[in-house]
Order: C-alpha cells, then structure tokens, then sequence
DNA sequence: AAAATATGCGGTAACGTTACCGCAAACTAA
DNA sequence: TTAGTTTGCGGTAACGTTACCGCATATTTT
C-alpha cells in the first residue's frame, strides 16, 4: 500500500496553507474558485481520505447510541451482548449504548417518547419494540438521527439498515428440514401459542416460506395443520393429545422462540414416537431440549451477531462517513445437537 | 460511560510532567522509586490504558502481514478475500498483506525460507502449506513476531491462535447428516480421492469423528466403506458402478472440498437412487452440485472468515496489545440448497 | 579535588486533523 | 475620500501519545 495523502502534503503541492486546503474539503467557503479547482484536483488525484484516528482525536466526540427492544428477556439479551462487543471495539472512537426495555403496557408511548426525545448520536431499534405505534416513525425521521432496524424490519422506515433473518426463507428452509422424501404419509403442525403470535409480520411470513416449500416442490405426502394454542383453546396437554391420535408419523414446526413452552409434552412425545420438531432460537430452555434430543434443529438468528453488526453500521455511517447496505441479511443458521458447541 | 484518564491528567495528579509518566509506563528507567509508584497508583485507579488512535497517529508506523498458503485454488482465494477485508478495516492503522501461494515442488522450501526472512511484523499461515518441512516453525518462533495458524492446526506450534474448524467435530456433524433412524439399512462411502488426501490429519480427523458418531450412538443399521480412488485404483466411473451395485440405499462422505470429482456420477445416480451427499466447502463447482441437487449438505469452513479473525487477531495483539485466545473455533456451518443464499 | 558518569526529572516536537483568529487586499457604501 | 464590509488566505492551538534532548543534582571514578 503506497502512503496515504495528507493535507499537509496537498496544500504543499497546491502551494496554499492547510487551512485554505481544510476550507475546500469541508466546503466551508472563503475559497477562490481556481484555488477551490486546484485543491479538488491534487485531493483526488492523491486519492484523499480524511484520517479516521487523527480526526477523532482534534474532535474527542463522545456518541451515545440508544437502544430500544420490546422486553429484557433471554433473546434480547443476547443482541444486547453483541450490541456491548460493539461497545468494546468501538468505545475507543467514543461509542457508548444506553438501553431501553419497553414494556407493553399503557405506559409504552410515553416511554418511546422520551427515548426518542434524548439526543442521542443513533438508535437500535427493534421495531416490535414500537407494537402497533407507527406514528413513532416520522418522529425518528425528523431527528435526522441515523437508525437501524435489527430482528425485524419496516419497508421504507427510513431505517439506515436493517440487520436480520429473512424470516420467508427461514420459513422454506424450516420446511426443508422437516422434509423426509423416503417417509410415507406424515403430519406436520405449525404450532403457535398466544394470539398476539400470529399477529408478528416476522411469524406469518415464517409460516408462508415454510408452506410455499411443499406447494412449490409439490409434496403430497405430507399434511399440514397450522395450530395456535391460545385461539384453539387448548393447554399444552390438549395439544399432545391431538398429536398421539395420529397414526403417521408427526412432525412439528415452532415458527419462534416458544417451542420450550411444550418441554413436558416434547419429551414424553419422542420417547414413543417418530417426531422432528424444529424451533427458533437458541434460548437456555430451547438448548435443554435440544441437548436433551426432544429439539432436532434451533434456527439461529444470530441475535449476538445483529447488535454488533447494528453497533458496526452507526458506527460506519457515523465516524467513517461510508456507506451501509440497506439490506444486512443474516446466515440461516441450522443447529443441531452436534454443531451447539461451537455455533457463535 | 466515564472518560477517560490522560497520561497529562496522570502527570497533574502526580504533580511530575507527562515525560516521567511516560517513563513509567513504558519501564524506560530514570525515574525514582516513590515517584514510579505514586504514578502507577494513579494510573490504576484512574483504570489507564492508552489511547490507541492517538499512539498510532504518533508512531505512524505500518504493519505488514505474510500470508503463507499452500496454493491459489478457491478455497484459499477465499481466505484472502476475508484478509483482504481485514486490511479495508485494520488499513487506517496502516495495516497492509502480501500473499505466497507456496507450490508443492522442489522450489517449496527455498520459497518458505525467503517469505520467513521478510521483515513481516506477523504471519497468517495455513500450516499445510509447510507440507512435511517441521524445521521452518523454528524459524518462524525465532524470529519472535507474531503468527497464527488458518484451517490447520499444529499443537504446541508457537502459534498466537489458531482459526479453524474442529476437524474431528465436523465429522461428526457429517455423521449426523448422514444418519437417518427411520430408514432400515443403508451403506455409507467415505470417499477420497488421491493418496495425499488420507494423509493430511484434518481428513483423519474429519474420518475419525464421522465414524466416532456411529460407534457411540450404536448404530448398526449402517455399514460404512472407505474408499481411496487412487489407492484402490479405481476411476470416478468405475467408483459409480460399485455404488450401483448395492441394493441397500447408498449415502456418501466426502470428508473434503473434492466432491466436485464426482459431478457426472453423482448427477447420474442421484436420479435413479436414493442417495444423500455430504461435503465439504463452497468452491463454484461445490456449489453448482448443491444448487442442481446432487449434493445434500456442504459443511463450510467460512474460510472468508478465518482470514479475516487472522488480521483481527494480528491487530489485536500488535497494535491494542490486547490478549487472544489459543483457539477460535469456527462455527461447523450446515448449508444446503435452501440456506446457501444467505450463507456468509 | 577535579573530572566523569549516573540519576531524576521537565520540556517539547511531531503525528493529521479541525476550528478557529486575524490580516491584508478588494470591494461597497457613506 | 473615508469608513465599513467582504473575500481570500495564512497561521496556530489542541486532541493524547511517544521519543527524544537537556538540565540540574547526585554519585562514582580518576
């Protein structure tokens, strides 16, 4: 690599000072025209770029970067841990993270409202976190504050990126593995659990990729039943009952997190039958079963990798000035018993 | 977060200049005893540590990494390319690589024994481009600068981490794609092609493991063959026509990146008989295999991703002086047809 | 006792950048 | 013409760190 350009060195060679050259760079006017010309032409010859450390230095700016998920549970933990590696790699440009849980009771707009309200250099959002108060969007948009979606997306929000699954494809590749040709006749259940389940746009697109695999490969053998606990009014109980009346073989799809609600009723399923079940996310309760055989496969999400990824574009966008992909797909990780140990 | 203590806010509170702070805490001697402690005891509670960007604006130095690998196929193509993003990342702190594909022929040890006379400040080496010549890592731990292994491992080699999968670990993760409960006997060939390849430790590892997961779950329902193209003399074609020859349901593991070797044949049986194929690597021509059907699961080594935690480890101990663990598992990644897409 | 060396410390330039201040010269308004 | 304003530019402090230089004392060697 040939030595970076400074600006020492182009107001050598436009024979100004390196305020006039600091003027031209920052557009901060009080230049002649030919001299403006002049500088622009050694600079991009050279293939100037501002240098990041020394910058930070002059400057010795702090950014704080707000947080906001919908709940302090196991999962949103473990984006926030990724969120603090962002922390730690970052902190030495002055990166900080405050962290707001937002709980879904009456007291949610005004709590959205006054994060929104700090002056914060960003925002990680997770926008379930925001529930049905689409209203909060323009409020963001207005701050002119970069900020990232991560877990779930909002088309056109105005968002810097959004860091996640595609969860229609998570969905086909859940199918995929619940796929046996060399198995005769089987059931498959979706199975869900509270109502508001099934209201998540992250749930129903899970559940048409996972449908769309058997109506595009055209798979006949296999009959799907989509059950949510709460609407069908059906313990967890009820629900292992309904499965041990088949005669085929059963196979259960979880589209997200909640497949540990069935622990008791897993277990007691698979020591008797052929069952495969596939879930989501690698909770302690989730990897239990996993370990513990009642699981075959947890598709990972990367919840760790998504707050560090949402630290790393703020900080592209904010101290770098480059550019960050809209998109920021995360890998459809499959996890089984064999590969947990060394899966990040 | 608090700010952070100066080696100036440490000289103050000392009531001694920043040069004797300095002095201090770079061991450069000249100092007195009580004034050594009074400013240690400071810099500890004020939790010092230097600030990095403002060090290397300073020193204004650059680090150039040697990467040794055995030649220039795909798969170490993509290992440079996550080098290549290391350099993009780490660049600002003047990191730059120079790369030797190190060819297996009689030119070889003369080759490494230039590269490691270099004046490189760290290493990135995939220990099989050493082939059998031991001697060279002696060299490499005289020279006192630091390296790290990529996708091998040697034990006890000096090295300042190693990045790669657990060889053994991913053969068992391809037993475990192999292993199907519900169908009544099967065989199963672990393929190799030339006789190099069963010398290599990783294959031994990956062979070891594959068969570990067989004998320890009690599987008896599976016989497991082995083959060597070159060793048992045999030809793509003629390999395929033992595989026709079984009435038993017939899967395949082919323990590294060469499945490719079979594309006719696999392409060929896979319409007549039910087959499953597990391989390793995202080469193109992997790829194709895995997109047309012929293969069922690659096991990938993100090698992108070695190279870049190879320059991220290299930074880390160079420039942030900062500790880096002896092993950095990477994640046994499953892909198939329906996740490759996101696959990183 | 004089000369040479060692010890302890303060001071400062430089790394590349930014955001100022201020000085001329040119121009405009009275 | 004089006073005020604008334009174009040079100069510099500061960010935190490092590696020097050099000056006093203190200590050792002639």
């Amino acid at each position: 690599m040939v030595k970076r350009i400074t600006i020492k060195e182009i107001a050598r060679k436009a024979d100004v000072s390196i305020g006039t050259v600091d003027r031209v760079l920052h557009n901060r006017g009080r230049v002649a025209e030919a001299t403006r010309e002049k500088v622009l032409k050694i600079a991009k010859e050279g293939n100037y770029s501002s240098n990041v450390m020394a910058r930070h230095l002059k400057l010795n700016k702090t950014y704080r970067i707000s947080v906001i998920l919908p709940e302090e549970n196991n999962y949103w933990l473990m984006l926030k841990e990724g969120i603090e590696d962002g922390c730690a790699e970052f902190g030495q440009m002055g990166f900080t993270a405050g962290y707001c849980f937002v709980a879904n009771d009456g007291s949610q707009a005004m709590q959205l409202n006054r994060i929104l309200n700090t002056d914060a250099d960003g925002f990680i959002i997770a926008p379930s976190a925001f529930h049905q108060q689409t209203d909060l969007l323009s409020k963001l948009r207005e701050k002119g504050k970069p900020y990232v979606f991560v877990d779930s997306n909002i088309i056109d929000g105005g968002q810097l990126t959004f860091i996640g699954q595609d969860s229609y494809r998570s969905g086909v590749l859940g199918a995929c593995l619940l796929h046996d040709k060399y198995l005769s006749d089987y059931e498959i259940y979706i199975t869900t659990f509270s109502e508001s389940d099934i209201k998540e746009q992250i749930i129903k697109n899970r559940i048409e990729g996972f449908r769309s695999y058997f109506d595009e490969n055209q798979i006949s053998h296999v009959n799907i039943h989509e059950v949510n606990l709460e609407k069908d009014q059906m313990n967890a109980d009820d629900f292992l009952n309904v499965l041990l009346k088949h005669e085929n073989p059963v196979h259960l799809f979880i589209p997200n997190s909640k497949t540990y609600k069935l622990t008791e009723q897993l277990i007691q399923f698979k020591e008797t039958n052929q069952l495969r079940v596939v879930g989501y996310d690698l909770l302690q309760s989730n990897l239990r079963l996993l370990n513990g055989g009642a699981i075959d496969y947890l598709i990972h999400q990367k919840p760790k990798m998504q707050g560090y990824l949402g630290m790393q574009s703020l900080y592209k966008n904010i101290v770098l000035k480059t550019d960050v992909p809209l998109h920021q797909y995360m890998p459809l990780d499959i996890i089984n018993k064999e590969n947990v140990m060394y899966c990040q």
